[in-house]
DNA sequence: ACCCATTTGTCCGTATGTATA
DNA sequence: ATATACATACGGACAAATGGG
């Protein structure tokens, strides 16, 4: 059974020489498949190899590193992890473009600090204050209808003591859909999908008039919102919209000059 | 040599048993990769692996499905192209929560129409509005500079009728980086990526003044926008910024009318 | 400070199936 | 129908990182 060391061993021997020989090269890339995943990334970004069009055979790649078909599939394999490549059964593997893997993230460490919250809070106010805006020009009935419901929602929630995080998120993303434009409901999922989960901060306690006024006051903007977006009324809804989430960050800065 | 066939034959043998014992499984799953790679996600999405907790070692997978350790590799490679997981050398492969997948994207289906265009306009007005309010309060010296040199490229390239592109962006660009806030230079890079390899439409050519013209008025535009960052007067830029962009908005709207 | 077991990472080889031209 | 190239398996050996004793 274990005749299959011989080739094996051999292997091993001429797989050592060409990872000494070159000591001279950039630390960074330790291992073969590093090696031409580097190559053939920076191959594929400085647009030697152009989008839509075939890299070299796995055999090709195999001779141009001197290295084995294992490493090659491997290096092909994190290429398509980083969508950078394609591979089509039996034709080849293709570049693809940039822009295909680009997208917008937050990471987890844009949530450490209040000040992290804040520049979140920031990119709120700007999309949902436009937001407001077009939902007041373009809404309908249907939509207004969805938003009163969530107002009711919310004021059962405070009543019972329950979680009031879903409704008013709910609302908030009714006004984005009123809009009629995909991309401002995409984005505030996305944000909502972010933030809900930690609310540490910012929490209810957070506000010094205790928990039942505050609730109560949050309840009242979000009537003054649904009102000017019934009454078309593009500029006192972004008004609205303004002054409700500037609330918020107010207090998030008090809340952080206090400690 | 060819010794190496025995355990070899052997393994096809035991490897077709298991695939063929369960014909009721969903037929989707083909491979013994992709087996495992589903078996593994359904039990990270229901929650029975549960996000940070430590997946299987290898070789413990191996024999829970009685593959061999490169049918785990590949499977625990997709794992982490999905970003369901992610391994720690040495240590053992951890399971993600759903959020750090979480994204925002625009796909390509989004720049089909003009009305894809325009709604993507209409994103930047709710961004660069706010934008251009909060670099007043907050650009630096610096920022007032290099505003100004990409306003002189923008200039020389129009004399030079070149493209106008890059120093055009490069400026809105350079008013959300005074914001001092991550996201919205994140977001317009983003964006920018999106959008700047199709300028099919929205081109020079669709003013019906002429290229020159035209151009000479978006200089004129973003100067105005310059000098209200310069003056720090909020409300101004923001006014300069809806202004600028609701121009393009009203030419592409005109531009669809007309078809 | 060191070793050691565990676990993943890197490397090699081979056989066979499958899709495309 | 053949040749080419990729897909899917198997196997083994050694390197490197980590954590505990």
């Amino acid at each position: 059974m274990n005749l299959v060391q011989t080739p094996t061993l051999m292997n091993q021997i001429s797989n050592g020489v060409p990872a000494m020989a070159e000591p001279t090269r950039m630390r960074r890339a330790r291992g073969l498949v590093n090696t031409v995943v580097e190559n053939l990334s920076n191959r594929i970004r400085n647009g030697e190899i152009k989008p839509a069009t075939k890299l070299p055979t796995e055999s090709e790649i195999m001779l141009q590193f001197d290295v084995s078909r294992t490493v090659v599939r491997e290096a092909i394999s994190h290429l398509q992890a980083n969508r950078l490549v394609e591979t089509r059964h039996g034709i080849g593997t293709f570049a693809l473009s940039p822009q295909e893997n680009a997208n917008f993230q937050i990471s987890n460490v844009d949530f450490e600090t209040v000040a992290d919250v804040i520049a979140l809070l920031e990119l709120r106010i700007s999309l949902e204050t436009e937001a407001a805006g077009l939902a007041a020009q373009r809404r309908s009935p249907e939509h207004l209808k969805t938003m009163q419901n969530l107002l009711h929602d919310f004021e059962t929630a405070v009543q019972n003591e329950a979680n009031t995080v879903p409704s008013d998120f709910a609302f908030h993303l009714e006004v984005a859909k009123a809009t009629g434009n995909r991309h401002f409901a995409d984005l505030m999922t996305y944000l909502g999908t972010m933030v809900i989960p930690r609310t540490r901060v910012n929490t209810d306690n957070n506000a010094p008039e205790g928990r039942l006024s505050y609730l109560k006051r949050v309840h009242g903007e979000h009537e003054t919102i649904y009102n000017a977006i019934h009454n078309q009324d593009a500029d006192a809804a972004r008004a609205a919209m303004r002054t409700h989430l500037s609330n918020s960050k107010d207090r998030l800065r008090k809340a952080q000059s206090e400690l």
